[in-house]
DNA sequence: TACCTGGATGATAGAAGCCC
DNA sequence: GGGCTTCTATCATCCAGGTA
């Protein structure tokens, strides 16, 4: 988590090298890169469980000068798969065994402050994606459904804690309950928490995070600095906003970190051979490869 | 080498509701 | 009535990969 705001960070510094000025948080996203670190860490989990590292394709961080799987930063096409109202959908993890993909996952994030602007698009992203991958291999473009994961992580700061009964829309017919009161993390909670209820996803992840920087700052501040400001100019303005880097899990229980890799590694298990012999990649595997937890400091 | 395409995701504009 | 909030729809802009 805190190599998702370094990205980002060093992203917008690039940027701001290079003369180019994107409004707002856009500098840091539109280089890419900010969940790769994510999708490492699951590539490791995938490898841990025994799939071939040939076999897991993801982008791999920059940094990561030991990857076996596909060079640091590498798009391979092992992460597209078809699509049936589109022609392809590149997944941000895809793992294969027996020459078909048994595992896809989905990585999102979403950062503060224009939260209410974009909650809808990325529900609508997630639920077509699924929907998209099943009508394909419906369709027999796809030999059988891999399991598909979607992994969520948003900025935790006061606009998306803030609870809100939002507008009374002119509807016919009454919303579910549940979204009232709701805030935005709330709101991305119940997302996951019914993909994986009504199976539209086999596992989901939500995660929040804080900033360690200020966002007016960023760039000229280290990540690992405490650092007091007025990022809220209108309806947060009074808060004493600290930024403190930080992450907590939505909804542990439910749509947590464990229940996703427990998921996750079943699956890779039971389709991969463990025969160590046939695999000599396997055998230069790191069985230290970091976790969630292990990133924490 | 230049151009095109696909993917990602925050920004913007405008409509409509809420509240004092 | 005006200012603020919420929401929807669409746009903008970058990067990476593919291709001529």
């Amino acid at each position: 988590m805190r190599s998702f705001w370094e990205v980002r960070s060093k992203a917008r510094d690039a940027q701001t090298s290079r003369g180019v000025a994107e409004p707002g948080e856009r500098a840091g996203v539109t280089a890419g890169g900010h969940l790769d670190h994510v999708a490492h860490m699951l590539a490791n989990a995938c490898i841990a469980a025994g799939a071939a590292p040939t076999n897991v394709y993801y982008k791999a961080p920059k940094e990561v000068t030991d990857s076996s799987v596909v060079a640091p930063g590498s798009i391979s096409p092992g992460f597209t798969l078809p699509g049936f109202y589109r022609p392809t959908k590149m997944w941000d993890v895809v793992v294969r065994a027996n020459k078909r993909p048994i595992v896809a996952i989905e990585l999102k994030s979403q950062l503060g402050p224009s939260f209410g602007n974009n909650a809808n698009n990325r529900a609508e992203e997630a639920i077509g994606t699924a929907t998209d991958l099943a009508k394909a291999v419906k369709n027999g473009l796809l030999p059988e459904m891999p399991w598909i994961g979607y992994v969520y992580v948003i900025e935790d700061d006061p606009a998306s804690n803030e609870k809100s009964s939002g507008k009374r829309d002119r509807i016919l017919h009454p919303k579910d309950e549940i979204f009232n009161k709701t805030s935005y993390q709330d709101r991305v909670r119940i997302l996951c928490r019914r993909l994986k209820e009504e199976r539209v996803y086999d596992n989901t992840w939500a995660i929040a995070t804080k900033r360690p920087y200020c966002p007016n700052e960023h760039a000229t501040k280290s990540v690992k600095e405490s650092t007091p400001c007025s990022y809220f100019t209108k309806k947060f303005k009074d808060r004493n906003h600290v930024h403190e880097f930080g992450f907590k899990e939505l909804d542990q229980e439910l749509i947590g970190y464990s229940g996703f890799i427990d998921s996750l590694t079943a699956v890779v298990r039971h389709h991969c051979s463990l025969d160590r012999k046939e695999n000599h990649f396997r055998e230069n595997w790191d069985p230290r490869a970091p976790t969630l937890y292990d990133q924490t400091e």
